[in-house]
DNA sequence: GCTTTTTCGATGCGATCGCATCACATCGTG
DNA sequence: CACGATGTGATGCGATCGCATCGAAAAAGC
């Protein structure tokens, strides 16, 4: 056989090029030989690891999406046993909206992944399947929240991670935007989570 | 003098086009012969309408801005004297969301715009004003509700601004992911501020 | 060690992009 | 009424795009 070459490693290499490329100039910049140079391998192997660029685009944001569910997945199979519900919704939340400096890359390819699923199906369905899986962990959060005593029984888990859900998406795209800090953003969520464990007392 | 032509009704039925295209294949997808096309005038006339492409784009967010502050402006101006500060606020709310169904050529504009103003100065100053002007308006409507004490006063109108104007964000990115439907939004919406509203006491 | 097979990386191609250019139509004016 | 200025719309151009193709390099089998 002859010269072989880690195909995996290869595509990942690929897929962590697109998103820098995102990252950096948006996705409409991103073509076929920028993300070769990026990569630091020729336009061919490019190609070779994927058909089209649909192709490879949807391997990137499949592998954006593993990182960002993993990540909070792994953060709570370490804490759970250490931490209260409540710290652990807060840090788990902070972590899905992409605040931290480090994230910045992830937050801008996520949003650019989600305008884009707009106009592609399946990009739509990869989106779907993420936010449904964090959908669920927040949601297991908030149960076991509840059974913790720190959230009140009475509300619903599925509506509450929904509310949460979607104002970590909107702070992740207004932080972005540059209409605020990360730490205002954090602050928003805290505040939210604060109303949400003491919900017959307005924190002040 | 040769012919003349209204150049400004020209200048916004193009931008009328852009947004159409954006709304209907992304906005990657436009380009200036789709644009004419679409706007139903020849090539040239665009150019001679913007000197670049950018600036017709810039026009077309400004535009659509334009728009939906108008509308929400509007809004509050016709019934602010005959309904109540909460109900005001959840229908303003909902409006910013872009949450009806004729809404949704705005949102996908707006969404596209959010996501290319990272990587634009230009688009992010507009899009800095028109949110710095929403979130006024915003803040100014949940004082108004202090004032006729349907919002508990100890409450802080511009964080409270802003931690609604993030989920409605989050809210309007994801109707448009098709994650869930605009009914289920305008719930959490309303939740939301009903929570806001009797801070005192959780809703069930 | 030569052949064969398979992968790699560079180059070519048709299409399309944004933008510049230009002949023509149109209307006020000397 | 003829002239000239001005706006119009079609066409040209260079660049770049995604994708297909192809010669060269590399390793297994005899």
């Amino acid at each position: 056989m002859p010269k072989q070459v880690d195909y995996e490693e290869r595509r990942l290499r690929i897929a962590e090029a697109v998103c820098a490329l995102i990252a950096r100039s948006g996705m409409e910049a991103v073509s076929l030989r920028d993300v070769a140079a990026e990569a630091n391998v020729s336009m061919g192997a490019v190609q070779r690891c994927f058909r089209t660029k649909e192709d490879m685009l949807l391997f990137a944001l499949e592998h954006i999406s593993r990182r960002v569910s993993e990540r909070a997945g792994r953060r709570i199979a370490e804490a759970s046993a250490h931490q209260a519900a409540s710290t652990l919704l807060s840090h788990t939340l902070a972590e899905l909206a992409l605040l931290d400096e480090e994230s910045r890359t992830q937050a801008h390819v996520w949003t650019a992944f989600a305008t884009r699923a707009t106009a592609s199906q399946k990009l739509a369905t990869v989106l779907h399947d993420t936010y449904t899986k964090l959908h669920d962990l927040v949601a297991w959060l908030i149960r076991y929240g509840q059974d913790t005593r720190e959230i009140p029984g009475h509300l619903d888990p599925d509506h509450e991670a929904r509310s949460l859900l979607a104002l970590a998406d909107g702070l992740t795209v207004q932080v972005l935007a540059g209409h605020h800090g990360p730490a205002v953003a954090r602050a928003v969520l805290q505040r939210h989570i604060d109303r949400l464990l003491g919900s017959a007392s307005g924190a002040h």
